[in-house]
RNA sequence: GUGUAAGAUAUA
């Protein structure tokens, strides 16, 4: 029934697609029609679910009856319209809901300026950070770790120090999210000694690092070519009875494949299976890449096999790390027959495989090879890089 | 009762 489905099946996100479709328009057709919080429900939940076109086209049915949307409703049609990347019709809901005269919130206020993030439009988001205040909305610890995030990965570092500062001296504590994005940003830098030192800072304010900060440290180390003591935290964190997850343990093992360490990473990854940490298509991309790039075309081959055997299917990068392999190892005929398996897959080249397939073919002089594919890419809406 | 931030993989 209605009840449950709202209650629990939204919450723990155990829903199908039909069953949304089907439970939204037993909803509308309701009369009286639910409280707008229930749809808000659903559509939070399909949001949640990464269905950002479904909630904005339930959202066009829903304004259709005379149900108003409230804050809610809105900040969640503006996330759904950031995560599409498309911040200026985010903007245009925030026009609608003064026009309407509600109130944006903070989380309106958040959740635009992580679109603009998001689209590197770091000059407006700050601007709307700064004026936010003007609808009585302050800044609070996830405005803070939202723009953090932007500077970190838009690379200024520099910007970052100001707004951890500037935060602390508006008597914001950073909380675990703040640290664990710097260290992020630290991290991606190259630069492990600050990344360590604001660890040890957080442990000394009694900011508890969790799973996702012992990773980012983890791939800080393994990136830097220090596996020993990415895996000295690994250690650590599982002393503190924090368990690796599938992103752990992938982190440590694209870490040994790049240090040339298959053993290392194969034993990690039957550590995970034995820990009951399913692997997931990412961590098969990283062995099967790490088999390429030490020579082992054959047997990245066979775990290709084995993922699918496994109930996984290969994407986009599965299949551009195999051609990229079979090209290394001079597999031209092969690296042919598997782009055509990956078409038949129903798997969309991007302009990454179709990238892969040029320099492939360039390197062995196949002319015309080269002339059909850049034809086939004209074909496509793909940009050219 | 409902909305907002952080981690791992492919080409050059």
């Amino acid at each position: 029934p209605l009840r449950t489905f709202l209650k629990e099946r939204c919450k723990s996100g155990k829903f199908t697609l039909d069953e949304a479709n089907f439970f939204f328009n037993e909803m509308i057709c309701m009369s009286p029609r639910p409280p707008i919080s229930s749809f808000n429900v659903l559509l939070g939940a399909l949001c949640k679910k990464k269905h950002y076109n479904l909630v904005i086209f339930f959202f066009e049915r829903l304004v259709l009856t005379e149900l108003l949307p409230d804050i809610f409703t809105f900040s969640i049609l503006i996330n759904c319209f950031c995560n599409e990347n498309r911040v200026c019709d985010g903007f245009v809901v925030l026009g609608r809901i003064l026009r309407m005269g509600l109130m944006p919130d903070s989380v309106t206020f958040n959740t635009l300026i992580r679109g603009l993030c998001m689209e590197g439009k770091l000059t407006e988001a700050t601007a709307l950070f700064k004026g936010m205040a003007a609808f009585d909305c302050m800044p609070d610890v996830i405005t803070y770790g939202i723009l953090i995030d932007g500077h970190c990965k838009a690379g200024s570092l520099d910007k970052v120090k100001e707004l951890f500062f500037d935060m602390k001296a508006r008597g914001i504590s950073p909380n675990y999210v703040i640290y664990t994005c710097i260290i992020h940003g630290c991290c991606c830098e190259g630069n492990l000694e600050e990344a360590t030192s604001l660890f040890a800072e957080m442990v000394d304010q009694d900011v508890q690092p969790n799973i996702v900060t012992y990773s980012c440290i983890i791939d800080g180390l393994c990136k830097s070519g220090s596996m020993n003591k990415a895996m000295e935290m690994f250690s650590e964190m599982k002393r503190r009875n924090i368990n690796p997850d599938v992103i752990s343990y992938s982190t440590l093992i694209d870490g040994f494949c790049r240090a040339g360490n298959l053993e290392e990473a194969k034993s990690l990854f039957a550590e995970m299976g034995d820990r009951g940490v399913r692997p997931n298509t990412f961590s098969y991309n990283i062995l099967i890449r790490g088999y390429c790039q030490n020579g082992k075309v054959d047997e990245a081959m066979t775990l290709y096999g084995e993922m699918m055997a496994e109930g996984f299917r290969p994407d986009v990068v599965t299949y551009t790390t195999l051609l990229t392999g079979l090209f290394s190892a001079g597999k031209v005929g092969d690296a042919q027959k598997l782009f055509h398996v990956m078409q038949l897959d129903g798997c969309e080249a991007n302009i990454v495989t179709y990238n892969t397939l040029l320099h492939g073919y360039f390197e062995y002089n196949e002319k015309s090879k080269i002339i059909e594919l850049l034809c086939k890419i004209a074909k496509t809406n793909l940009a050219p890089d």
